[in-house]
DNA sequence: GGCATATTCAACCATCCGGTTGACGATCCG
DNA sequence: CGGATCGTCAACCGGATGGTTGAATATGCC
């Protein structure tokens, strides 16, 4: 019975991982260019990119010999959510959230993306 | 080396855990009290009471030979800080998504209306 | 073909985690 | 005092986790 919070939550529970994550922000990379910053072997940021993946936080598609990771924000806003109004999250409200993003984003499709500040 | 967002999170990421949290919710509870709804020993529970105070997201105080938890929201905050500043997208809109589901009360009740009587 | 690069697989290791049970220290109450 | 209740401690267990190394699998390049 492990819930998707589980895994979401364990993933952003170790310090590489959150900062592989940070790393995704600013664009894709290749694995071994994820790894190029870390003491740590390569095939160990490769676990670990797929403990992201399973839990959704990124994806990983391969071009050529070289994998590419890409960050999939849409797993930390349900992990979000739950933190910010925790105790609400029966398959109800998930369900209408999931809903809302639908809604949320087909409204971002039609409207200007960012309301800038 | 391990980060306060480390333990908040690890302490996240157990089901057990979340539901405690969301018991303390609703009020203060001691120990027993806590432990009473799950299938597990009271050992047990009160061993994830203390990594939830491990981690900041309660506080235990001892009255009589009774041990109140009480839930310590502000310890989400940093983690709540540290996802959102993840997103270049606007940080979830929890306001935004209580509207919609107003809205689909609304909805629900025009098109499915009782043939009451 | 042959070599270099990119990534994972497999085995192994130490440690942590979630859980149990049983004993123990406090505290309340009759 | 003596017994019941509240909660933790200590030891133990099986399984997961985070890391390593070395071999293996793809793919690209000359």
């Amino acid at each position: 019975m492990t819930d998707a919070l589980d895994t979401v939550f364990a993933a952003l529970a170790d310090p590489t991982r959150r900062a592989i994550l940070t790393m995704l922000l600013e664009d894709d990379m290749a694995v071994t260019d994820v790894a190029e910053p870390f003491e740590m072997s390569l095939a160990g940021i490769s676990k670990h990119l797929a403990i992201l993946a399973g839990a959704g936080l990124i994806t990983q598609e391969k071009r050529g010999r070289v994998k590419w990771c890409k960050l999939e924000p849409d797993a930390l806003r349900a992990a979000s959510v739950w933190m910010q109004g925790f105790g609400q999250f029966e398959p109800v409200n998930l369900d209408a959230f999931e809903r809302f993003l639908e809604a949320e984003l087909q409204q971002d499709a039609t409207e200007a993306p960012f309301q800038g500040d």
